[in-house]
DNA sequence: ATGTCGGATCTCATCCGA
């Protein structure tokens, strides 16, 4: 059994204490992170080490910042889109050697925000976009076994968002991101969540604002897309709520998928 | 409800980004 989970914590120093239960709680084999706002100096490797997990990380300060970590070697490591020139840290991607599927590949990206459609952040959204959808070419015809996760910032469909009339064409519900999401599984990948009946409102990110959590008004922009070789192998995939009803959460709730 | 967070700087208040 393979198990594997993307988390957007943000902000790993508020978020350490949690982060540390909720692996004792969920012996994940690899845990990709977003938003961690660390400078790679201030990374809690130790903490980590201490909890029985290797990490790799790649920080900033203030913004974005993503970490792999595994609790066995990961190899290979690549940071942001190789080619495409990037100020902000937004992929990390390893290589699990000795799993009983054999090598995996795992990317954790955290996606663009995208701010709101003709925006220059929109371009940029997009622009990345193109640039991890070509790298993402090569690393399938390297790695066949290859797992995509992090937080996309896109609502994939109308079903992915609590509001779709009010979200229509709104920031990650916009024909064009969608339009990217469906080129990603195009390039030969599958929604590992879709593959398996879900319950209702199945999000994993609410608005701080608007008491939207206790309201269940939420989107589901964190995914898991696995290459389809691995789709015989996929056992689950759950959106775990529990940490975002700590007393101080993240925004967003953990995913995990189960291989075998 | 431009309603809450987190981080940084303009730090005991306000900004930016999400």
């Amino acid at each position: 059994m393979l198990k594997l989970a993307t988390w957007n914590v943000n902000s790993l120093a508020v978020r350490l204490p949690q982060l540390l239960d909720w692996l004792a709680a969920n012996p994940v084999d690899a845990l990709v992170l977003q938003e961690t706002k660390l400078t790679d100096d201030k990374f809690p490797h130790a903490e980590l080490a201490a909890a029985g997990y290797q990490a790799q990380w790649f920080g900033q300060k203030t913004y974005n910042g993503v970490a792999l970590l595994t609790r066995t070697e990961s190899t290979d490591i690549v940071r942001n889109i190789p080619g495409f020139a990037d100020e902000q840290a937004r992929v990390i991607a390893g290589t699990l050697g000795q799993t009983e599927l054999g090598p995996v590949r795992v990317i954790g990206c955290y996606f663009p925000n995208g701010q709101a459609p003709g925006s220059d952040k929109f371009a940029y959204k997009m622009g990345w976009l193109n640039a991890l959808e070509a790298w993402l070419r090569d690393e399938l015809a390297q790695h066949p076994q290859l797992v995509l996760m992090g937080d996309f910032n896109i609502a994939p469909t109308d079903a992915d968002v609590y509001d779709p009339v009010g979200w229509k064409d709104q920031i990650h519900c916009t024909v064009e991101e969608r339009a990217h999401f469906q080129q990603l599984l195009d390039l030969g990948f599958v929604d590992a969540f879709r593959q398996f009946e879900q319950p209702p409102k199945p999000w994993s990110w609410w608005d701080y604002r608007n008491l939207a959590f206790r309201k269940n008004q939420g989107l589901r922009i964190d995914h898991i897309l696995t290459s389809t070789v691995l789709t015989p192998r996929l056992q689950a995939c759950t959106i775990d709520k529990a940490p975002r009803k700590n007393e101080r959460p993240s925004d967003h709730a953990p995913v995990i998928v189960t291989l075998a």
